[in-house]
Parts: structure tokens; C-alpha cells; sequence
DNA sequence: TTGACAGGTTTGAAAAATGAACTGACTATC
DNA sequence: GATAGTCAGTTCATTTTTCAAACCTGTCAA
């Protein structure tokens, strides 16, 4: 499988790979939601080559997820935003980000530190139930096949079960 | 910078990134968390080749998000299962897979649907402040240095401005 | 007119992914 | 007891990506 076939897949994870699974992609949005814009800055705080920036920064806007605004005329100069779209993302991002906290900080503790707004508050992200609000365990979670599911490629294992091991009955 | 250098960089999306940042890999914690735990079943499901399974298996392994435990003794053969770190990255997947659902699912809709078995509904992950409970919001967070900030690199930018097209003063 | 800046593209070498076939330990069936 | 099948990989030759360094273009300031 090429990894531009991932698009037609049905499901969500690879649709979403397509556009965000790549190691540089996850970093430049890091970067994003830290409000770096500009070519300039996103190759020298990242350290990655010249000719991958512009090639990811060119399909994350064919994706939709930044948006190319001038932001100034003569000479014609470019930053790049996040779209609604990718203001989206801010999950993804956070949860790794989080991820990152609890498992890989170094003795030093977190690199980063979070402050909401909203409550004032130095805080964690928490993935709820949206129906609940309660915090999401995935051994709590069932997994049913939707109007979007085409054959059983992608369905768990347990809805399309074939015997294995059969020599062991 | 090689990706193996990721590790060592004072960013917790790059250590991440170090570990998940790979087309592969998020496919294969994908069908980790629908109970996927072997090698023929994930080549199967997945398409992708054996050399690249193995080394991806190999890597996640060695980085402890699974664990190889024998499942029969004669043949031995094994299954990958997550580990604890591993259940952890839950919210990761979770996230990609909703932004999938709301951003690129096809015409018929979302592939899969998840169910609480908590609350018996079926739900959207929200991504929610520890502090307060309140959705969050990329705009009403605000990024300060943690104890394990190492220089500025990774900073946001509003804490290391330099001048920027001075010529245009 | 010389140099600097922002935002790229070109080029050749190095690294990684792909696809097909093969190995090895064992079992089940003819 | 020969043959076929299962499962979990490895080997190897070919194609694709990625890397690093240098180069290009338009504009401005001294």
C-alpha cells in the first residue's frame, strides 16, 4: 500500500495518517499552535530541511489544515495559519503533547507547561465521554460498525472472526 | 536532524513523535486498541509489508507501549498486547480517529461508531481541562516554560522575539 | 552596487520502504 | 510417512524518500 492510497481507506485513523502521520507534519503543527508562522522560523526551530518544509507546508494547505495569507506586499511575503480545520487538531496535538509529559519527560520534569485561560489554572488535557463526561478508559469503549464501514477490512477482529489455530481443537 | 535524535530534544511532541511519528505505527495502535495482537492479523488488515511490521513491532517493544508474551508453547508463538504506557495512548488515537470522522469521513459517514460502556451512550472524545472541566481551546491556553525547558529552541516565539524585518521600521 | 533577507528550488548521495520469495518450527490430513 | 498448511518472521534486489549543501529570485537599505 502506498501511503497516497491511505486517503480511500475506510477509516478514520488512515484518512487522518494520510494527512498528519508523518513525524515532520506532527512537529510543524506543533510548532502551529505556538504561533510560528513563517517559513524562516519553522526551519530553524525545527532543524529540518529546506525542501521537506516546503513540501509539508505545501500539502497541509492542499489539505486545508493551514491557509498561505500574505502578510505583507512588495516584496509579497507568506505565513502560514491554521484553519478551523486545523484549530481541529488541537486534540491530537495536546494529547501527544501529554503523552510526551507522563512518558518521556527527562528528570527534569516537563519541558512545557500548560495555563487555561478560562479557570487560570496550570492543567492537564482529559479525553471525556461526551455523553457522560466521564474520562474515557478503552477497555470501557465498544466498537460498532457505521454507515461509513465498507467490507470488514477495518471492523475488530471479534465482529468478523475466523477460526484460527484450528489443528489445536 | 535524524529522527533518532528526536529523543533527545526538549519537546515532548518530538519525544513523541520519536516514539508514534510514523504512518505505520499509528495504524498499528489503531488495531492494538481493536484487539488486534498478531503478526499475520495486522499484515493482513494492514497491507503493509513484513520487513516494515517486524521492525515497527521490534521498536514499539523495545520502547515498551507493547509487550511480546507468548500465547501457545509448541510452536511458541507470540502476540503483541498494549502495556500501560501503551493504554495510554488512547487519547492519541481517539483524537486522530475523531478528527478523521469530522474532517474527512466520505459521504456515508463514519466507519465506526464508539460506545460507553459506562454511561451505555454512543459518544465523541472532548478533550477537557483537568482544572476546571472546560473544553479546551487553543486560544485560551497560554504556554509558559516547565522545569525541563532546555534553552530556547522550543519555546513560543513571544518569549524569544527577535527584531523581524527591520528594514521595515 | 553591494549585501542582506525571505522563501523557496535544484542536485546528487544516503537511508528507508517495497515486494517477492524463503526459513523454521510445528501440526493436520491423506 | 509424504504432503500441505499455519504462524512469525528474515533475506534480498529494486524503487522511493529523505538529507545536506548550494543555488535562485525579488526586494530593500546603506
Amino acid at each position: 500500500m502506498r501511503w497516497s492510497d491511505l486517503e480511500d481507506e475506510a477509516c478514520s485513523v488512515a484518512r487522518t495518517v494520510s494527512v498528519i502521520g508523518d513525524r515532520w507534519t506532527l512537529l510543524i503543527l506543533r510548532d502551529c499552535f505556538l504561533r510560528v508562522r513563517r517559513f524562516e522560523d519553522f526551519q530553524e526551530r525545527l532543524g529540518i530541511t529546506r525542501p521537506l518544509l516546503a513540501s509539508r507546508l505545501r500539502k497541509l494547505v492542499k489539505d486545508f489544515v493551514l491557509a498561505k495569507v500574505p502578510y505583507q506586499q512588495r516584496p509579497l511575503r507568506y505565513e502560514y495559519r491554521l484553519t478551523e480545520k486545523g484549530r481541529d487538531l488541537y486534540p491530537v496535538i495536546m494529547s501527544i503533547v501529554h503523552w510526551g509529559d507522563v512518558h518521556m519527560a527527562g528528570k527534569k520534569g516537563r519541558p512545557l507547561l500548560h495555563q487555561h485561560l478560562v479557570c487560570g489554572k496550570t492543567f492537564d488535557p482529559v479525553m471525556v465521554c461526551s455523553a457522560c463526561g466521564e474520562p474515557l478508559d478503552p477497555r470501557q469503549v465498544h466498537v460498532h460498525r457505521g454507515p461509513g464501514a465498507a467490507g470488514s477490512r477495518n471492523l475488530p477482529p471479534d465482529e468478523q472472526r475466523r477460526p484460527r489455530l484450528a489443528h489445536q481443537r
